[in-house]
DNA sequence: GTGTATGCAAATCTTTTGCATCGGC
DNA sequence: GCCGATGCAAAAGATTTGCATACAC
């Protein structure tokens, strides 16, 4: 994988912001200089070499970031306000009551998603 | 919401079936006897009235399972080999831990999406 | 008869792919 | 120079929409 100034570019948007990006926030956040193709090549790439971590919060299309803040702030899920969209990381998650009862059912090497929906604070009230 | 044939038969092919659907299986399901259309119609009206629970399993497009079911397994979450695609349920879920932390942040009214992925046990020996 | 449901076709949106050219090493 | 990266255009797959007709009530 050859260290093109277009990968810095999206390493650099996806460590600067706050929440998970998607492809459409990289090209915008790009001024739309690359192809948006070129950026679905480059995320999955980068998806082949864990350097970011896919997430979907049930939005119709996938988020990013980086694989690194998943190290940073270990492990851990996201909650999205379902009224203004607002996202904020969980920090801890405990799930070895499911991975138990899995290793029973015979499965392996497992991965799992668990992301939250809700009404943020500011939501709540209006 | 008129009571149709189409809507009797896409319930009654979600209710005798053990793993959800996607909208192509419900499809495929009724001979292809009506437009592909209407069946995303008839879901999304279904989701509207909570009568289907929609869920990813990371495959690129949505399944379908009755809440009905979902009531009488409780509620539940499901984990998919990686490998051949059979999916199992899973009954338990208790993360009362990660909803402690999510009302510390303000949030309120949450939903959750809990999906396992791994190899089931007949994929971990080849 | 009125309003909802459906079929059909087309559009939309996300994502993927083919191919020619460009750039990193 | 070679191989990977990119742009561009087109395709693919899931989902949505417009519109005319058919059906439920």
């Amino acid at each position: 994988m050859n260290r093109t100034k277009l990968k810095i570019d999206i390493l650099l948007k996806l460590s600067i912001s706050s929440r998970p990006l998607s492809i459409n926030d990289l090209h915008q956040a790009l001024d739309f200089k690359c192809d948006i193709s070129t950026i679905f090549r480059t995320i999955s790439q980068f998806k082949d070499k864990n350097l970011v971590s896919e997430i979907n919060l049930e939005e119709g299309f996938y988020r990013y970031e980086l694989s690194l803040q998943k190290k940073t702030l270990s492990h851990h899920h996201h909650i999205r306000c379902r009224v203004c969209g607002e996202i904020r990381n969980l920090e801890s998650c405990d799930l070895s009551s499911f991975e138990k009862s899995i290793k029973k059912l015979g499965f392996t090497q497992m991965e799992h998603r668990l992301e939250f929906s809700g009404l943020c604070s500011r939501c709540s009230k209006s």
